[in-house]
DNA sequence: GAACTATACGGAGGCTCCCTCCGTTTGTCA
DNA sequence: TGACAAACGGAGGGAGCCTCCGTATAGTTC
């Protein structure tokens, strides 16, 4: 690349106001058909929900899997901002608390992650940005936990994390056996060899 | 149904031999296959394979989904079966032992169950069915550890089996972390309220 | 072994969905 | 207003799922 290329481009126009319109468009669509269709979910008919054409949708996302990876990036973040709202005494408490989010978070886009997973590693930069994301919201939570003595000290924060995801992504039909696994798991925090 | 069908049809003759090769055909290479390809495997590539055609594949296997049903709950089966080798005199190390069998065969086969909960509730006949086998193979061994007081009452075997089977099926990338987890989560099951 | 028949086969073709290409439209700037 | 590049949308190609039907073959009877 020269120098003249380089210049070019650091200098690029903005997105026009249609088009940045329809990449919210996009974005919002496909995050309604794919909470209602999952898998099955159809890019015509996200840019038919989206009123655009098809062509339109792969300007903006130049495969099914850069759609999705959006969509994902987009709801990770969001949930990872809703974390600084716990302000509890109790470290074990508040440590529940976010799990608790985490977990209502990931009862819904089970599709999304999953779909995601037949396409990339988990050390995919997109996964990776993700669980920074989720560690920088919930790990002063467990260190803080930890430091008060209240969970065992030979966990990371991406042990917790992976552990409660997983229970939560699994396919069991009833929200209250979820909720009793995580209880036993979350238990095994607590759990020290002399007890 | 009229009698006379009802007597037709359990009158009927057997397979034919090539029919029955090609069955075995296809079904092993569809495990070999998925194994190595997952979601993105074509019935296609399965038929060319097994050496025959498409039509074939359909006439034994309605859809790609009755296919993955049957591949599922053909290595469920040879999991369940495998769990009367344990005879161990530790209930804990018995029921660990099973777990391990369980954990290392989720493992390869995270695809395939992903795929089947797209079609499928987990409620549905091949989930509870091959739920009830891993029941027979594992319920004993934890009511065993029960009875001996190294397992909390409050949980049954399917909470138990969920759990391990999603902590198993995450996409953590590292097998050691999934172990320590693992770790975590069956220590839970040791943990009561006075420890 | 031949004839018969039902089972089983395989591949062409239709449909859907992912994706590309390109003629047309439109936003932006001078 | 005109120029120009970005953005548009939809037709069409390819892949994969699935169906249909002409042909082949396994199995039975004589």
């Amino acid at each position: 690349m020269s120098a003249t290329e380089a210049t070019t481009e650091l200098l690029t126009r903005p997105k026009r106001a249609d088009a940045r319109r329809n990449y919210e468009k996009v974005l919002a669509a496909a995050r309604e058909a794919f909470a209602e269709g999952g898998e099955a979910t159809s890019l015509e008919e996200i840019a038919r929900r989206a009123g655009v054409g098809i062509g339109t949708l792969y300007r903006h996302f130049p495969s099914r899997q850069a759609l999705l990876e959006a969509l994902y990036v987009n709801e990770v973040d969001e949930l990872s901002r809703s974390a600084h709202e716990l302000d509890e005494a109790d470290p074990w408490e508040a440590l529940n608390g976010w799990f608790e989010r985490l977990i209502a978070y990931l009862a819904t886009k089970r599709a999304l992650a999953a779909e995601l997973t037949n396409y990339l590693d988990p050390d995919a930069p997109v996964f990776q940005s993700c669980r920074a994301s989720l560690f920088a919201a919930g790990e002063p939570l467990l260190r803080r936990a930890q430091e008060a003595g209240m969970v065992r000290g030979d966990v990371d924060f991406s042990d917790v994390l992976h552990m409660v995801a997983g229970i939560s992504k699994n396919t069991a039909s009833d929200p209250k056996q979820i909720e009793r696994i995580l209880r036993v798991a979350l238990d095994g925090l607590r759990y020290s060899a002399g007890s």
